[in-house]
DNA sequence: GGTGAAAGAAAAGACTT
DNA sequence: AAGTCTTTTCTTTCACC
């Protein structure tokens, strides 16, 4: 199921999660690896799927949404399920959104341009098949997004010592 | 306070949040604009701090991480709040952590191997700080993260049409 | 702030160990 | 699977608009 890393590959997906805005001589340099190795190992690690995309994060405040909202929503019955599904999808407001298992049946992620275009969206849910709406206003980052805690694998530790 | 965005500064970061893997030259392109001007505009973006960093998204169910959980935490007097804060930026499990306004105080994304792992973060939340915690299993990504919808802003509308 | 051309750097590929 | 070398391609800078 999982796939299997080594060293370097745990070392390169720590540095790529970090900063993918290196050239492949400085990131071969950290990994301690030729130019050539590092290049034909991220291209596998692409492709393999572990590294699923490298995009650029924008400063939402910066560009005009001071406001981030996440909101945890529960849906009522099937029809109102779909309804609010595809109202999320056409909402571009709305920049993330999943499903989980727990107190409620959704988590959102908003963006707003004021408390207007906030409620806009709020009542848009509210109407489109949203039953309890909680809303939580973001203030700040305590931890900002942090590598995964990778560690090589069992067979890549055997391999190593082959 | 908002950073000004005319058309194909919106262009850009629209492409960039989407995939920021490509060269300069596609880029380019895609934006209806000269490399060199491209490469001029984006690395303004970069300084400006619109956009903050460029990263590698890992798919953590295929690195090893099939649990991510969503935690929504309160914490009691300013000790205890302490305590919580230090503990967050401790366990490498906690991948993001927010504060937030609502009827809970913090937002947390974490990731386990196993659900023993995941006990494990929950108890060292909860004997550290944590007072309710509210936990949410992820399921899966209903709409994947889209970009912010950027628009012009008003005064780069205005010097286009000059 | 944009364009176009030239120099420098990096990526991709073939071959060797 | 990794290192070296060569070719190709992109990035970067500069002069000019």
């Amino acid at each position: 199921m999982a796939i299997e890393l080594d060293e370097i590959d745990v070392k390169l997906l720590t540095q790529l999660q970090q900063d993918a805005d290196r050239t492949n001589l400085e990131l071969a340099e950290l990994a301690g690896l030729s130019p050539a190795a590092t290049l034909h190992r991220v291209r596998r690690l692409k492709e393999s799927g572990a590294i699923r995309i490298v995009s650029a994060s924008v400063d939402a405040a910066a560009v005009g949404f001071p406001l981030t909202v996440f909101m945890a929503v529960t849906t009522g019955n099937a029809r109102a399920t779909e309804r609010f599904e595809r109202e999320v999808q056409l909402l571009p407001q709305v920049i993330a959104a999943e499903t989980v298992a727990g107190e409620m049946d959704y988590w959102l992620t908003v963006v707003a341009r004021d408390v207007e275009d906030l409620e806009h969206t709020l009542t848009r849910i509210a109407t489109h098949g949203g039953g309890r709406v909680v809303t939580y206003l973001r203030l700040k980052q305590l931890k900002p997004p942090t590598p995964l805690p990778l560690l090589p694998s069992a067979a890549a530790r055997q391999k190593r010592r082959s």
